[in-house]
Formats: C-alpha cells, structure tokens, sequence
DNA sequence: TGCATGTTTCGCTAATTGACGAAATGATGG
DNA sequence: CCATCATTTCGTCAATTAGCGAAACATGCA
C-alpha cells in the first residue's frame, strides 16, 4: 500500500495536480517554466518536484544549468486515463495550458530573469 | 479540478485507503465493523467516512442503528480499476481482508459491544 | 416515556505539510 | 579560479489534519 499511498499523496496538492496536468499535455517542463506556471517560490517548486519524483510519477534530466521533468515511464496507465478523463474539462488545467503556451513562447534564459525583474516576459 | 482533488484527498490517507480496498471486496461493511477493522476510535472513523462521502466515493445507507457504507455507483471506473491493481499485492489489504472475515463471522451486536469490553470477538 | 446503544459533532492537542527566505550546491562561461 | 545563475536544502512559521474523549443526536425497545 505504500506506494500507492505515496502517489495518492503526491496528486493531494492542487500545485503538484497542476504540474502532472501539464505533463500530460507538454511532455517535458523546466523547473523555471513550471515555477513562472504555478507563480510561487523556486524552493517550494522543487520542494514539489522532490514529492513527485519520490512517488515516481516524474522524472528529471539535467541539461546545463536547467532541470527538466518528465511524467516516468512507469506512470500508471489507469491512473493516467483517468487523470485525463476528470481534468479535461477543468477551468484551471485549461487556463495553466494556455498560460504555457506563453511561457514556452520565452527564451529559457529571458524566463529565469523573470525572479529578478518580478515581471513575466512578454509574448513572442 | 476541485472533484478530482478532492479525491486524491481523500485517498492520501492510510486509514481511508484500507477501507476502500476494504469496500471493493466486500460491498457492504456497517460503522462498526470498519471502526474494529481500523482499530481506531469510533469517532475518527466517522469523520474519515464523511471525508470518502464528501469526495463522492463512498454512501451511507441507515438500517436501524447501524449505518452502512458502500462504494457509489460514481466511483471512477479506471480509478477503481488502478487501485485494484495497485492494491492487489498489498499485504496490509490482504491482512485486514483476513481480519474482516473474522469480524463479519460475529454477530454485528456482539461486535459493536467490543468498545465496552474491549476485547474482539472471537472466530465463529 | 425512559433507557440502552450506534453514530456523529464538538473542542482540543499533536503531528504533518505548504510556504518562504537564506544559504548551499552545481554547472557555465569569462 | 571567479562570478553568475538555476536549482536544491535548510530552518522557520502558519495552516491543515488525524486522533481522541465528551457530549449530542438518533434509533429501537421495554
């Protein structure tokens, strides 16, 4: 039971929720994309991140500076269909999706400023 | 994403967990025998029952003195169907499967006085 | 009606958890 | 090396939550 346990409790966060969410949809995320996404402290992000990874539903991988995650390999497939099917039509995963689009639209290296400025980058 | 949160919520405790696996084998267990399963305060167990029925997991039906729980007909399929999977080589699951066909084996009258003499009731 | 009994609600305490800032870590590039 | 920068770890605080006992509630029975 433990395990399952572990992943019950990594998905009981509407912030790690959000994450796996966006996941599903961009298969891998950066750290600095995922903190601009959820708007909160890179430390409690990773801190997130650490509780995902430990329920094995993400994985990361290193790429000079930045850290990508990734939903793993060993994802439950019922729990990922499911997953799929409750949160299509949520406002929140829909607007997080939108939000993306943006972010991703940013250099890397222009987003991660963003903590310093406290302003988000502008489109394209 | 509020519903699904909700039940990852309410399954990102062990105590609840063990009684929905407990539900998904016997599809009917009264207050009582899940209070002596959990070996936890009646009251504790009611407040993690109103949790599971808050979450749209679990309904209550009343008989008497006796309020039983079983799974909702809106349980999520797939949902249902990873846990049971997950679950399936859990040797807590399958100990309190063992302990509940001893619990049920008892008059449920014989049972519910355990909180007086605090003792179980024996096989049979 | 009055009593016994199963369940729930209430009030409280202890443990857990999310959040942040500051400091440590690890990698890049002058 | 040294400075910079993305990320993680640590320490702390506030909010949430599991647990219990006592009291309230509801049902069945004499």
């Amino acid at each position: 039971m433990e395990q399952t346990l572990n992943i019950a409790k990594a998905l009981a966060d509407g912030s790690r929720m959000r994450v796996i969410a966006a996941l599903m949809s961009r298969d891998e995320l950066c750290v600095c994309q995922i903190t601009e996404m959820l708007q909160l402290a890179p430390a409690t992000v990773s801190r997130h991140m650490t509780i995902l990874q430990h329920a094995r539903l993400v994985q990361s991988r290193k790429e000079g500076r930045w850290v990508f995650y990734r939903l793993t390999a060993a994802f439950p497939d019922l729990l990922y269909q499911w997953l799929a099917g409750a949160l299509a039509d949520s406002a929140e995963i829909r607007a997080d999706r939108g939000r993306l689009q943006t972010i991703l639209a940013c250099d890397p290296d222009d987003l991660c400023r963003r903590q310093k400025n406290r302003k988000s980058c502008r489109k394209s």
